[in-house]
Order: structure tokens, then sequence, then C-alpha cells
DNA sequence: GAGTGGTCTAGACCACTGT
DNA sequence: CAGTGGTCTAGACCACTCC
């Protein structure tokens, strides 16, 4: 039992990691600069290569530097991220009403992202399952009921990457009563789900967002074309009717590094 | 140019994670069950311990395992996550009319987290600053001029970590007519910051909050004391008032494995 | 004390990037 | 082609946990 316990020095690769990220917040390695080669930070380190590795390898998780792979890691520049507004749920509800050829002209699907969809591949894809614990519970009604399932997806075909994607589920019990619904090929649907509630005489009260994060598996960091360190957004979205019956719910990802949410909630005046 | 091009099989580690992770999903491996060491693993799979290693370290990465250090590495179950509701702008706003005691009462700061308050150290940091371009732009004053900063911190007192943290930021010139508002000694303030600007004649119209993610440093890792793969969420949030000014702007950050947010959009009834 | 993962090394080979 | 980072190995030493 030391009097004056001396405190460990940290792991090399933390120092090196530590360093590197100081002289990033101080300015002098901007965004888009080329850091010290492995080999570099090895010599003036001295230490092995493979802790140099590490240390990079860190400041990557992290999300702070990127590139690599034949030529020197250099320092990430913040991505320009896209803002997700909660007003288009009442965008969405206005153009309900609205005549086809204006839903058809505001080609915003409830995924629509800032990017020209003409550009994208869009698939949707629909089947009926039956509602688990979960989703008898979200919807109220009893697991084993008919569920439609369908999944929205957009891809830019020039890289292969996903670019958007969500699951949506809705009671088969609800729409029955209009067979086009659970047609995927009539996807887009002009007007968007709430457009969809509306022929089967279902109107939106509120619409409910939850919102965490989680890390991206392998396959996820392959499929959207991601750089390490980028957290996934996740969002599960529950439309509430008038009745106030949850009618839909759906769950959607997005990359944080190009994402922002904004929720702007109205307070009541005094007066 | 191979008319077959034979695909390179993918890395000995990334084989390891995924099939394990695979295991994991099936619920072969259940929450709170060990791993393979890494010995076993090397052996099974025929390859150093290093690349065991590795396999390990990405699963932690991605949230799924945690443990280690001594004992096996075992599969992590999902934490409860606190609810952050945007309702509670309105409850603040509504308690802003209510007598001091009943504020004092509910005390429920801007900051709390479903966690007895009474247990954490709370501490609350003031200071004056010269805004920079950023924070002149988002209240719309002149660069250089006065802003009050206010750093809201809880920690635990047993494990010394962080609990929850805000910096929170007000033009000096709204609220210089008030000399106990620049007073640090009285927080915990009764009511929280919507009250302090109501002893000031500003009353709030809306909020606006912006979500997204980032990955912690190794400093935020020990700070929180955060496990491996957990994003942070970073919360930019705007009070606006009747006047359509910003009249405050606080930045705060929450450990994505223990939170969600809930953000409930009301919609107009089309009767 | 036996077993675990974490750090670190030195060196080999590969795939990729620039010129 | 020279230089880069990525993969992989084998082995040493440490701090930790559990029995």
């Amino acid at each position: 039992m030391d009097p004056q316990p001396t405190t460990v020095p940290p792991p090399v690769h933390i120092q090196i990691a530590d360093d590197l990220r100081l002289r990033i917040a101080r300015g002098e390695l901007a965004p888009g600069d080329e850091l010290p080669t492995l080999r570099q930070l090895a010599t003036t380190w001295g230490c092995s290569i493979g802790s140099a590795r590490a240390a990079i390898a860190l400041l990557k998780q992290q999300g702070l530097i990127t590139g690599g792979r034949g030529r020197a890691p250099h320092v990430r520049a913040p991505m320009r991220r896209v803002v997700r507004d909660n007003s288009r749920h009442q965008q969405e509800k206005d153009l309900v009403l609205r005549p086809e050829e204006e839903r058809r002209r505001t080609g915003t699907t409830e995924m629509d992202m800032g990017v020209p969809i003409d550009e994208l591949h869009f698939r949707a894809t629909y089947d009926r399952i039956e509602a688990d614990a979960d989703l008898a519970d979200v919807f109220g009604i009893d697991p084993g009921s008919e569920v439609l399932r369908r999944i929205y997806e957009t891809s830019d075909p020039a890289t292969g990457h996903r670019h958007l994607w969500s699951v949506s589920y809705i009671p088969v019990a609800l729409i029955s009563s209009n067979a086009t619904l659970l047609d995927e090929t009539r996807e887009p649907w002009p007007g968007g789900t709430q457009h969809q509630l509306y022929t089967v005489g279902i109107e939106i009260d509120r619409m409910v967002d939850e919102v965490t994060a989680t890390m991206p598996t392998t396959a996820d960091v392959q499929l959207w074309g991601l750089e390490q360190g980028v957290p996934l957004l996740r969002v599960r979205h529950l439309s509430i009717d008038i009745h106030d019956r949850v009618v839909e719910m759906s769950e959607s990802i997005y990359p944080a590094d190009r994402t922002t949410f904004r929720f702007t909630t109205p307070l009541t005046r005094w007066s």
C-alpha cells in the first residue's frame, strides 16, 4: 500500500490517440489534413507499429478520422446533416385532402430525405405476418392477428449503398376494406401512408416519434456505406388516430453522420 | 480478369464475429451468457489469439457484448432506457405561474432524469463569455456580445460517474434587469429556466430540439462510465419567445444505451 | 494459483494508393 | 514502383477475477 500510489500511465495507444485528438481540437490538424503515417508515429513515440495502429483505429472508431488503405489517414470533415423536421407530419396531413395531381407532384411519401428521388432506386415490399407479443402490445390486438408489413428501401444505384430504410406495420383488420392497400405495386402511393389510411376512414390525431441510437453491425456498415465511428439513429414511430388507436407503427434507421432530427414543441399561451 | 472472379473470404476476425453475432441473434447465446474464451476461439477456428481478440473487440465496439478483464466476456443485456418526453416542456411552462412552494416541491429543474435527485451530486457553474460566431448567429446578436453560460452537471457520488450534463446560454442583455439570475448560488432555481426568464418578462412560445448522435471520446467513456459501443445522443435545444426571439440555447448529452427521446406531434383536426 | 483478457512487440504477407 | 494501412502470427508480460 503505497503512501503515494503511483498512477500507472495510460497505454501508449491511448496517449497517441489523445495527443492526436488534441492537435485536431486545437486546429493544428484541420479537416482533410493527413495524419502522420504509422511508421512515423511508431518512431516518434518509440513504440511498435502495432501500437500506432491501435491509436489510429481508436480515433476512427470515435469518428474523428477516416481513410487509410494505401494512403495516410486524414482528419474527417463533419458531414452536412440533413434535417428531418417534425413539421412534415402536419404537411403530409394537409396534403391528404388535396387532389391526386397535387399529391403526386409533391411526391413526398413519408420517407423523403432531401435527395432527388429520381436518382435513387425505390423498392417497396409487402407481406403479411402474425403479430408477435411486441406488435400485439403496440396495437392493442391479439397475438397472432394479421398485420401488414411494408418495407421501404431506397438505394443509390451508383454505389449500391442503402439510402433509406423503414418497416411499417398496420393491422390488416383496419384496412381490409380497401384491397388496393394490400398491393405493393401501387407504391409509391401519392400522399403517403396518411392518405392510405384516409381511404379507409382513418384520421390521424398525433404522431409519436421515439429516438435512440446504436452502433451498426458489420453488415450495416457494408449496406449503408458507412465510415467507422458513425452511430445509427433508430426511430420508432406511432400514428395515433382520433379515437386514440395506434393505427400504424414504423421503425426506421438513419446514419447519424448525415442526419439530425428537429422537433418543435408548441406551448400554450398564458394571456 | 477472371471469368469467375473468386471472391476473397472475409478476414478471420470478421468471420468469428459474424458467427458469434448469429448465435446471439438466434438466442443460442442469451443475454448474460458467457462467450467462449479467446483461447477456445483460437483453437476452434484454428487462428491465433490475436485474431480471436480482434473479433471480440469488434463485437464490443458494436455494443453486443461486454465484460472481459479477468473473466470471459458475456452477451450484453439491453439496458432499460429512460424516456425523455417533450411534454415536459409544457409541464414546466404550466409550473411557472404556480406558487414558489409548489415549484420547489415539483423539483423538476429542466434537467431531471428519472433518478431521485437527492442521491446525486448537483453542480451549477455560471460564467460570462463573449459570443462567438455560432452563438451570435443563434441569438441574432453581434459577435462579442456578452452571454451567460451555465453548466449543469449531476454525478453519482458512489461511482463518480457523470449522470447528466448540459450547457445553457442566455444573452446577458435579456436578463440583466434581474441581477439574481447571474448568481449561480441560487441554483437549483425552483421552476427552472422558464421561470427564470419569466422574472424578466419573457414568455416562451415554443421549444425546438435538434437531435443527433456521435461516438464518445476516450475521456467521455471515463467520465460517464460508459461501456464500449454506446453512442452519445447530442441535443441542441432552443427556447423561442412569443416575439420569435431565441432567448436561450442549450446543448446536452445523453448516453444512448439508457435514453430514448419521445416527441409527440399534435396534428390539426379536419373536422 | 490458474485462468482470463489487455498491452506490446517484431516480423511476414497482402491489397491498395499514388506517381 | 515505393509506400501505405490491413491482416495475421507467436510470444512475452501484466492486471484482473474467481475459486
